[in-house]
DNA sequence: GTCTATAATAGGATAGAC
DNA sequence: GTCTATCCTATTATAGAC
């Protein structure tokens, strides 16, 4: 078999991956609209360029067009918490860096922010290859946790279940909030997604490591930060 | 005119708003199994034991029906603020009775949490009516943070926008969290309600009073409560 | 791989009898 | 105040031609 007949077939797989992101852009914007739960084929179709049934060439379902945005933002979301930890030093800086970003993850992406981090379509059990990217994430962040603790910037007890789950309530609320009250504003806009920063100052503070009567008098009251 | 005709219509006007009760509780119960933004009217009526377009005795529209849910739940959210907020010493213990209330309130009521405190329909907009309730829920958290100033159990910088948001943002996600990976869980239960308690100590002591270096010396630091 | 045509269903809302 | 009957529209999904 002469090569050249494979080169075209790739070419083919390449253009019908490339129509799949195409209409899984489309369908956020769709939703962007008219609500995480308001997916409309038809609409995602005539943005396109295609008539409604021509998207079962590339998904089989509605249902596999909200798998396949759910696995792409976990990834997305994955992605930005790796770049973030390898950008600074590790520890608490990482750590730091990982909520920040997840915070404006949320924001820059309010949708997905709602597929993922919401279960905002009733139906929806996300396929286990879909959700898999979201283990890697919890293990991305206990391993900056015990970090921190390792290098004497938390105390240990921030690396367990309820410092991890404290963690993850404050950064959903810093997010979900500016995404309840204000919609559409960027990360800086907003009265919420900045508050990610004092946020984590409360919680280092918190889980301050012991012993450090000093450290504690060190700390700067609130009213000095904000005179 | 003879007394005796305005009786009948005190009592047909009761029975009708206890219909309308009937017609919302079966609404959540909906709500509850097919999704917050998948109200069906016509298994609503089937519930009440109603043809779906008798309905419309008792409202105008599907957007009506969303609308008196909405109302109700503010307005039982006030309530159970208020009820905490009677029963504590003012100030800061006034301030985590309401807090710890509200995420008692969102997840024995996990529909109408996520119909007040998301945007989980997309098309509605609250009325005015509806949305009065949560004015005075912010005006009651106001004054329980300035009490709390005032009786200097926290320092002044509490009491400003970026104190009632991290205020807000923290509860709402212990709750969200809850919601989100636990459902259906009591608030003893679930991983998440109960860290509302640490979540608290954990925003009195970022907003703890200045000058007590002796007080800050005094803090438990987690692994001493946690050992 | 894209189309037209169409099935199949669902669900909100109205008209008018009783 | 409740019903039956019906309208209207939207939307997912399939069949089959080109």
């Amino acid at each position: 078999m002469p090569r050249s007949n494979e080169v075209p077939i790739d070419r083919q797989r390449r253009r019908h991956l490339q129509s799949r992101e195409e209409i899984l852009d489309a369908a956020l914007e769709v939703m962007d609209e008219a609500g995480v739960g308001d997916l409309n084929l038809t609409e995602v179709a005539r943005r396109v360029g295609l008539r409604q049934p021509s998207l079962y060439q590339y998904f089989d379902s509605k249902t596999a067009v909200y798998d396949a945005l759910f696995e792409r933002g976990m990834r997305g979301h994955l992605a930005v918490l790796r770049d973030a930890a390898a950008g600074t030093a590790p520890g608490l800086a990482t750590l730091r860096a990982m909520m920040t970003a997840t915070v404006r993850f949320s924001v820059e992406h309010p949708v997905l922010s709602h597929l993922l981090f919401t279960q905002s379509v009733p139906g929806l059990t996300p396929s286990e290859r879909a959700y898999r990217p979201s283990l890697e994430v919890v293990a991305l962040t206990r391993a900056a946790l015990s970090t921190a603790v390792a290098r004497g910037e938390l105390c240990a007890s921030a690396d367990s279940e309820q410092g991890l789950s404290l963690l993850i309530a404050l950064t959903g609320g810093v997010a979900s909030q500016q995404l309840a009250n204000d919609p559409g504003t960027g990360f800086d806009q907003g009265r919420y997604a900045r508050l990610i920063e004092p946020a984590l100052d409360m919680y280092a503070l918190y889980f301050a490591p012991e012993g450090g009567d000093g450290r504690l008098t060190q700390h700067v009251t609130p009213d000095e930060r904000n005179p």
